[in-house]
DNA sequence: CAGAAGTGGGACAAGAACGTCCCGCTTCAG
DNA sequence: CTGAAGCGGGACGTTCTTGTCCCACTTCTG
């Protein structure tokens, strides 16, 4: 029982590596092949499945991987509860996201068009910003004559825009998320 | 000279039908395919290929028809130059153009994942939202802290997403969306 | 250093979609 | 009514991708 599992330490740094590159690659070609991808790897593409047997278990990890990153990200910010004022909570949890870049870019484009179990089923049960905005309305402190989902499902489109919109510098990009939401959040 | 190109009445109108039909067809299943299309139209897979010689032509054409109809829509709106309040006109547009609902979605998918020239070339070139933007802000009547491009992107996720999510009914859709691009637009 | 674990590359079969072609039938237009 | 225009449907060849398998080679690990 003592995992006889372990993988021998090159193939483990492989795994890793084919999932970065795949990420990297799907990121602006979406419908890249598994031999793309085993190229951009410099991996073969007999090793690629050698690791994820199919195109699928592969996804499932670049999702695992995005979500452990993302998730990391928004438990810093919104687990705290809503102490805090939830609109800054939330202009800084939209700039960091955003900052995830090429990833959060991918994720949304396979959002989109494999209408994946993994995106519907994983990716919304996993995001707390439902419910901390849930809870900040309950607790008066958002405005709530917007409903919550669609609250979030702004959030989640602008966290897209800015991470694929160029920005002057990244302090241009700053300060235009973050005036973005807080006029979002302020009721007019 | 005089146009022999006509095509018989039948035909025209399948032409139309396959249009439309795959118009609807891709708004759901961007990935589907020339046969999946011609099923749904009711017409045989090589009529479709005599109508459309290749998949390009047959998008191609869709582009052209949501183009004319968002155009129309954006021309009886922005045309008319910055006299009013810009705030109203882009909650208005907003809201019009969320409810060409199916078609707008299905430009949006393909925008996403085909970064296609049609997408691309076609769609930003003939968006007069941005001028419009920019002419409102020289004018001094539209939050100009905030970069045109930005706040065109912007107003067009809410497009995509207004278009895509479900509201109560209609009358909660205009006032939830009417709000958010109010509040977008007036600054904090 | 020896053997196990992992790799690369190529060959292969299966399946999907594309686009082409043809032939006999239906429908329009004059 | 009749010829031309258009249609359906099926058969094809092609290309691309997936996933499998194998075998000789390299790289870890103990």
């Amino acid at each position: 029982m003592t995992a006889q599992n372990r993988l021998r330490r090159d193939a483990e740094r492989n795994h890793e590596t084919i999932v970065t590159a795949a990420i990297a690659v799907l990121a602006d070609a979406p419908e890249a092949t598994m031999a793309d991808i085993a190229a951009a790897s410099g991996i073969g593409r007999s090793t690629l499945y050698r690791h994820f047997p199919d195109r699928q278990s592969l996804i499932a990890a670049i999702y695992a991987r995005v979500f452990a990153e993302a998730g990391e990200i928004v438990r810093a910010r919104l687990d705290a509860g809503v102490t805090g004022d939830p609109i800054e909570v939330l202009v800084d949890l939209v700039i960091s996201l955003a900052g995830l870049g090429d990833r959060y870019r991918f994720l949304v484009n396979h959002e989109e068009h494999l209408h994946a179990k993994e995106a519907n089923d994983g990716w919304r049960r996993r995001m707390p910003l439902r419910s901390y905005i849930d809870r900040a309305q309950a607790a008066g402190t958002l405005r709530d004559d917007l409903p919550a989902d669609w609250l979030s499902l702004v959030l989640g489109r602008l966290i897209a825009a800015a991470a694929r919109h160029e920005f002057a510098d990244a302090q241009a990009r700053r300060a235009s998320v973050g005036a973005t939401v807080r006029s979002l959040l302020t009721p007019a």
